[in-house]
DNA sequence: GAAAATGCGTCAATAGTGCTGACCTATTCC
DNA sequence: GGAATAGGTCAGCACTATTGACGCATTTTC
């Protein structure tokens, strides 16, 4: 073993280290980066305070919000959206079930189904959540002018490019959906 | 035990299960949620993919981040902007300095502090990593008018409120900072 | 009507990121 | 010289996510 243990002189020499701030370039700065990370910081944080005297994590709240504003959706248009794998959502959502905060029913159609439905509990919790949350950003967004709102939205849903089409099943589902089978 | 077990039907008339979606209310709707957990998911799905080619996790994008934005920082700064415990810290610096992305210089006004540099390698994979962020957010701002830069930066400022000083730390530090000790 | 596909549940093992608590060294401050 | 500060580290735990492999019930397809 002949290969020696580069020193500490030896490693800078040979990838010197960087001094210089990484700056603002162009139009889009790198502040927008940081900025995405704390405002969705807060953003998460104002629920889980909340969950957490549940003993619950995010994962149960982004199951909640979706089987409140779609109820009867399925295990996989949850998996779809949540874009996770069945095992995942499968403990997660156990608890949920377990406590009451959702309940299972079979389909119809497809028995094999087991359509989602929030329970009166489970709804109270997500609009104990969702009001924190739909607080925060009613104060962020008021203030900023009248065309706020709309610029928001638009920036918000072009980021999430990618997935417009889950936000387009959701649109369908949340109008069109409610009854009992 | 004579306790009896509830029956499905029983907890159903307990709490029985609610099928009208959880509807969009007055300005600030509950769209706007969604729309976040969809923007911030792919904002991050850019980076995680190139990350995950390194072994890395998000962790390590926004250790670099920081250290790449305001070279010099210290332990404790870095864990103020982060919000996370030494303990978490440590384990994800450690592996960036040993793969030679970050190196540690000890200060020469305090020798206990440990000032954390990018090196070449390091400052690099930053730009790669912010370059594919920076590209989804000039996508998503451009063509949402003039105002949109001023009006989507002032919403994430104040969606992020609380932290606003974490921000303006960045910003004295960013600009002042730079030369070796 | 039998075979294949689908919807869902579950066991087992692993990774990444966070936490608490405790204890250690080196350095600076008073 | 003793206290406070900057940082490192060990040990154990929680939560969310992953992959792979089965099993069961129910539809669909040929």
């Amino acid at each position: 073993m002949s290969k020696t243990i580069a020193s500490r002189a030896e490693i800078e020499q040979a990838d010197p280290i960087v001094t210089t701030p990484l700056e603002t370039v162009g139009a889009i700065d790198f502040r927008f980066i940081e900025l995405m990370f704390f405002a969705y910081r807060q953003f998460t944080a104002d629920a889980d305070a909340i969950l957490a005297s549940y003993g619950f994590g995010r994962a149960h709240h982004r199951i909640l919000h979706f089987v409140n504003r779609s109820p009867g959706i399925t295990i996989a248009e949850l998996l779809d959206l949540l874009a996770i794998t069945k095992q995942s959502l499968s403990r997660v959502l156990r608890q949920l079930i377990d406590e009451g905060f959702v309940a299972q029913v079979p389909g119809t159609e497809d028995r094999r189904q087991r359509r989602l439905y929030p329970t009166g509990k489970g709804r109270s919790l997500t609009l104990e959540l969702s009001r924190q949350q739909a607080r925060r950003i009613d104060a962020a967004i008021a203030g900023i002018g009248p065309e706020g709102p709309g610029v928001v939205a638009e920036f918000l849903r072009r980021m999430g490019g990618d997935e417009r089409s889950a936000l387009s099943w959701l649109d369908t589902k949340v109008l069109n959906q409610g009854s009992l089978p």
